[in-house]
DNA sequence: TGCGCCAGGATTGTCAACCATCTTAGGATT
DNA sequence: AATCCTAAGATGGTTGACAATCCTGGCGCA
């Protein structure tokens, strides 16, 4: 819309930042990228097939282009884009088939064994830092933020999975999770704000019931009824 | 215990070249690098816990530091180590439990799709390239070559998954297989090396069929039965 | 003696400028 | 029209310098 003579309208959503963050630390540069990236990969700023260039991605976030190298490697592992030697980035797309086959089992087969484990070990802190994120999920559906809620959604299960102290486990789902949130917001999801919140809710006490036949169940289902084709059709 | 004052025998397998390759072209010291420190930390020549220097390692391998970041960062996501802001990188350890609970199932989940997959569009000039893999294997078996035989069995695996042209499936199976292998040279391997090229013989076989009814189970009990702990106890 | 605090040293994170190498898209030549 | 060639665009790698952070060992103080 507004664009200057020189830019067109770039999809990163944050103000290129004068060099120098204002708003206190200016460590973790590389972090920042990340998250920018991420999050306008998987909003649908970029779509599937869009070149990524590092010089450019390097002025437009006010950092070198090291930072910038590195988010694109991280990325890469995340499933959100892929680089070929010499020819750079693009933002790549995920298949029904691939979420249905094996993302989503994956996903499950790394959240049971999660459950399971931190259910022996969870701390009251632990479960109130849970009970955090349902909260906030609970204002989120209030307020119709999907964004906000989805995120709530991350945090508990990233938090319920470091709980378990599984170090592979953990770093496994860090790299699912990405592509499954893409598909979601890209094709739509499934179940209401308000189911979602329910979900959670029940897995929360469930969990502190710390019976893995509570637990379980719900799980499964939580995590199944979230592919689409699954319910109606 | 011993230690010299200066370097204590690098663990890595290769000769610090002198900042310039003579052997020809110059290009892609990155992938050198990952190589490098994957086949030391598998080999075991890295205990889990170490640290990895940045510095060190660019000095012994004759790069510089840039390379090397991103070689740990790719090893990072392959689970071969894990590093920390500000920390530096430290070698990873793979438990028996994460094994079996996570990482080989998630194996299954990858491979039985990828088969499946596969066996719809293989060319012959793929079942070339495998069988090409099944006679280097029972040429690493005579010898009694078992890291040539690992590398064999990868490549196997690989290029059916390669050509199940599945991105992300491709991109998973890529950062579980390390761990997975890593862990079996740690602990050693249940079935001898001419079990290992009968299976992958008879996988070829079965492929050729494009039989799913044939293949799926033959690839179930060669994977589920790499599990140590199956077998004797 | 035991404890907290602080200064340095070691290491990672970032920057900047630069060159080498590869890819690709045009343009010129035949 | 097909092919070769060149030059621009981008990535891969280098160097050297700083900044930011962690860690450790020694110091003073109680």
């Amino acid at each position: 819309m507004i664009a200057k003579p020189k830019s067109v309208a770039s999809p990163l959503a944050v103000a290129p930042p004068p060099a120098v963050d204002p708003a206190g630390k200016p460590g973790r540069r590389g972090q920042h990228v990340v998250e920018a990236l991420r999050t306008s990969i998987i909003a649908g700023r970029y779509e599937p097939g869009a070149r990524l260039i590092e010089s450019t991605l390097s002025a437009e976030l006010g950092t070198s282009r090291g930072p910038v190298r590195e988010a694109l490697r991280q990325l890469e592992n995340e499933g959100l884009v892929m680089s070929l030697p010499y020819r750079g980035a693009v933002v790549l797309g995920v298949s029904d088939e691939e979420v249905q086959h094996v993302l989503i089992p994956i996903r499950l087969t790394v959240e049971r064994y999660s459950f399971a484990k931190a259910l022996e070990t969870m701390t009251n802190d632990d479960f109130a830092e849970i009970a955090k994120q349902v909260w906030l999920m609970e204002q989120a559906a209030k307020n119709d933020d999907l964004p906000q809620a989805v995120e709530a959604d991350l945090q508990f299960h990233d938090l319920v999975i470091t709980a378990s102290g599984q170090t592979h486990t953990l770093q496994i789902w860090r790299s699912i999770w990405p592509r499954i949130r893409a598909y979601f917001f890209r094709y739509g999801r499934s179940s209401s704000l308000e189911q979602m919140v329910e979900d959670h809710r029940e897995l929360l006490a469930a969990l502190q019931t710390r019976d893995p036949t509570q637990v379980l169940p719900l799980l499964e289902r939580h995590i199944a009824v979230t592919v689409p084709g699954q319910e109606g059709t």
